[in-house]
DNA sequence: ACCTTTAATTATCATTTGATAACTAAAATA
DNA sequence: TATTTTAGTTATCAAATGATAATTAAAGGT
């Protein structure tokens, strides 16, 4: 049986990554594009490519309201579909060049904002840092 | 100048936190109460005691709208309002007896689930885990 | 060929959330 | 004491999000 205060600590810490996140990309977001719409756009910026069907199963959305979405992104010149050659019933989605290029624009604002973060670390303690993020990528959060 | 290698581990990583508790979380939300609303929950759970000011700050959320939710959550019988004795402006928030079985009761399905993904690791490595959590938690999500 | 399933879209409605103005009351300050 | 500031509330409107039914078209299976 593990130690339950090492799940408190979780606990603690997943809110604080909300936080941490909410704070340092709460003023960003653009004028053009709603916080579900981020949220399509950072998942196809980080791991395209994806189907209207893949994106409503990890945003936890239906896929109705995921097309709506889609559509308007579209409609932004953000996003694109293309029909999957070997399954005429598939879109596949991918970023436009402007859709990278926001998206591009708003991690560098983020990059920023962590440098701030961690600009009293040394580069000793940097490397730790990126150890403990894949520790628990690999561990907990996959 | 740091590695920005270490950036792009940092986007990924905070990704996968919020598909991660998106992932545990999701299917539990109680009928009575809304994301946000859950949101306010967690955070008393978490630190409490909080003014609607504070509140309102952390969730960056307007204070009107932060009273209407509290609103509702004292309806709802989760949380109480106290006049504060130093200064009669001030309202201190507080989860009730039901609010606080009801958030134990969420964090420990979520525990379930943390428990799953975390079985097959040797106490070793939760060790190595616990001190992840404590390194990020120090030098990034503060 | 016929039926079923899968993928996606459109349309519609209800709920949630965000934004803002107007207001009350208690403190702080001049 | 008069004025200003702070903390909070209520009301209202707009926008975003969620939920569901109906529809189209391609693929798969019989």
């Amino acid at each position: 049986m593990q130690d339950s205060a090492l799940f408190q600590q979780l606990i603690q810490f997943v809110t604080s990554v909300h936080q941490a996140t909410a704070d340092m990309t709460g003023d960003i977001q653009h004028d053009a594009i709603t916080p579900v719409q981020y949220k399509i756009l950072e998942y196809l910026a980080v791991s395209p490519p994806q189907t209207p069907s893949s994106i409503s199963v990890c945003m936890h959305m239906s896929l109705p309201n995921t097309s709506r979405e889609l559509r308007k992104l579209s409609e932004k010149g953000l996003c694109e579909k293309m029909s999957d050659p070997s399954d005429g019933r598939k879109q596949v989605i991918h970023l436009t060049t402007e859709g990278q290029q926001l998206m591009e624009n708003i991690f560098s604002q983020i990059e920023v904002r962590f440098r701030e973060r961690t600009r009293n670390l040394s580069s000793e303690e940097l490397e730790q840092v990126g150890q403990a993020l894949q520790l628990l990528q690999n561990h907990v959060f996959f």
